[in-house]
DNA sequence: TTGTACGCGTTATCAA
DNA sequence: TTGATAACGCGTACAA
């Protein structure tokens, strides 16, 4: 096995010294044209590719991204590290990934000792984490970069990739009603997230526009967990008359509402229409596979890992402005016209 | 924004020589005790700790271990990261993803310019990819540690951790014939995999045993997809006499199964009973929930940091010898006495 | 038990 | 456009 070539082999074989091969690898713009393709030459023979710790050490960069997150969700958390992936080992990072307990009193510790230790150059927060303000000063302080992927836009556009959750609950509302329906019910989030009251109101709002109200009482709160969605399914569908549409905030609580329904002998479409949110694994599996809402989750990652690695390298891109996606609905068995 | 304290600030306020730091920091037994006391004080007075790039520089260490797999689990690999990070964040290593492509051409050169680049110190590969010859003998080379997950152990045992597919399989079969069944079919998962050979020899094995034969035609081969599990489920369901069990290779598709004989107006588990494999979120929460083998992966993954981190660091210990862990039936409704 | 001095592979300052 | 040379923070022969 013989040893990774440094830059000093290459500045040797080029006959030139290493400053320069420094700036060629940095794409510097002031080198001879012949003496750079004589560099690169030489840097494509040997295979060389610059140490990341000792680049790191000179130029205090570490070439890695962080990935911050507590999120029940495995497959909305596999799709982001790949979609992160894609863009930043393109540009030469690589992704440290940190699953975290937010509701841990030493949160915000943890994750800035997370970063501390590791090096990072910059972090991408997922939500709900994303949410909080605490944990980006912390990490403002820190003088570390961050991009936050959230449901609304708590901060600078280019820090921010957000889902306009509001505006497809809003689509979902009006689908619904085009279905005929108007006596229904809503199992949302936890009232602490901010993605919670987007689509709780992006749901009722448009509903009230269309001329449909939801009683008091048809509103609960779940923790977004199936066995959550079972025990809120359970209190709705006793209630008289029944309510003919559920929308759950997750899939997973909608998956708890088919659940209790099956166990009711209430058949799903036909008695009861269900919808849910995330376009989970089991929105397609279950029987009637659910009407859900889909975010384009690896979009959101590419954009998310362009904006921080923009940041990290100073540029200054069009892409800061862009930040906003909005999540589409589809369509399947478990939503039918009364 | 202070600057982080180095290794000399520590030195100065102690009033020793940074060698005698780094001793302290490394553990290194020939202190003093009053000098260690006094050191330790000072370190974390000022919430030093060693920068990585440095440390990786000198000792030509990251403290970084990698992550390698292909797999479309998302669970599965969620449970992995979380059992990983466990026990590397506890020993100061963070954890670096690297999904990939086990069928494309240049697999083997992605993985190695992954570990070249990122400079990990060592590597932990989940099945299907762990079970490359090529992909370890070229690690080895690169003279980089690795452990691998698989079902088979076809390494040393220091670096492996295999989950007996084979023996939960054993069970699974006893229990089904417990239950009266003989009449039985097989999905099985791709040939190429170690793992679908295990499952079905282990499975079919304990049925001869036990006096039950499934005839060749019942036996197909699957490509542990949803999509997969249908069609193959409609190819068995359509034989006379039909069979009364089927055994899916995935959880997913088992869950196309169940799919399939919803559609043909089959009931689960009064005609025909089905189990999967996986413990995959699907299990529970499909009507009915499917029996299945749950193997124990966060334990699975706290061995291979725990090994991974022993092989790097040069120890000698017994966990080199422990490496076999066996996943346990979940039984659920899925599946009934005829 | 403790300390001195150098090296790890890069970037950056300053001069040529 | 190029090149000596000093950082960067830590580990480690070697010496005391």
């Amino acid at each position: 096995m013989q040893k990774r070539p440094t830059i000093n082999d290459v500045a040797r074989l080029s006959g030139v010294s290493k400053r320069t091969v420094s700036r060629v690898i940095n794409g510097a713009s002031n080198v001879g044209k012949a003496t750079r393709e004589k560099i690169d030459q030489v840097i494509s023979d040997l295979n060389f590719s610059p140490d990341k710790q000792a680049r790191g050490l000179a130029a205090n960069r570490s070439y890695l991204l962080g990935l911050i997150y507590d999120n029940p969700d495995a497959m909305f958390i596999d799709q982001v590290q790949r979609g992160v992936l894609k863009i930043c080992s393109a540009k030469g990072y690589e992704l440290v990934v940190h699953p975290c307990t937010y509701r841990n009193s030493d949160f915000i510790d943890d994750c800035s000792n997370f970063v501390k230790r590791s090096n990072i150059d910059g972090v991408i927060i997922l939500s709900p984490v994303s949410e909080s303000k605490e944990l980006a000063s912390s990490l403002r302080e820190q003088n570390i970069k961050y991009v936050r992927m959230a449901s609304v836009d708590l901060d600078d556009h280019a820090n921010m990739v957000v889902s306009d959750d509001r505006a497809a609950l809003s689509d979902l509302a009006r689908y619904l009603v085009s279905l005929g329906h108007s006596n229904m019910a809503v199992i949302s989030g936890p009232k602490q997230f901010c993605s919670s009251i987007e689509r709780l109101e992006g749901f009722c709002q448009t509903l009230n526009l269309l001329g449909v109200e939801i009683p008091e009482e048809r509103i609960i709160e779940g923790e977004n967990s199936y066995e959550s969605g079972i025990s809120c399914a359970r209190r709705l569908l006793i209630q008289s008359p029944r309510p003919q549409v559920i929308f759950a905030n997750t899939d997973e609580m909608a998956a708890g509402v088919l659940k209790v329904a099956h166990e009711m002998g209430i058949s799903v479409p036909e008695q009861l229409s269900i919808a849910g949110f995330d376009d989970n694994l089991l929105a397609s599996r279950v029987i009637p596979s659910l009407t859900t809402i889909q975010r384009p989750v690896s979009d959101m990652a590419q954009l998310a890992a362009k904006k921080i690695i923009a940041t990290i390298e100073g540029a200054q891109l069009d892409i800061e402005d862009e930040y906003l996606v909005k999540p589409h609905l589809i369509i399947r068995e478990s939503t039918r016209r009364v």
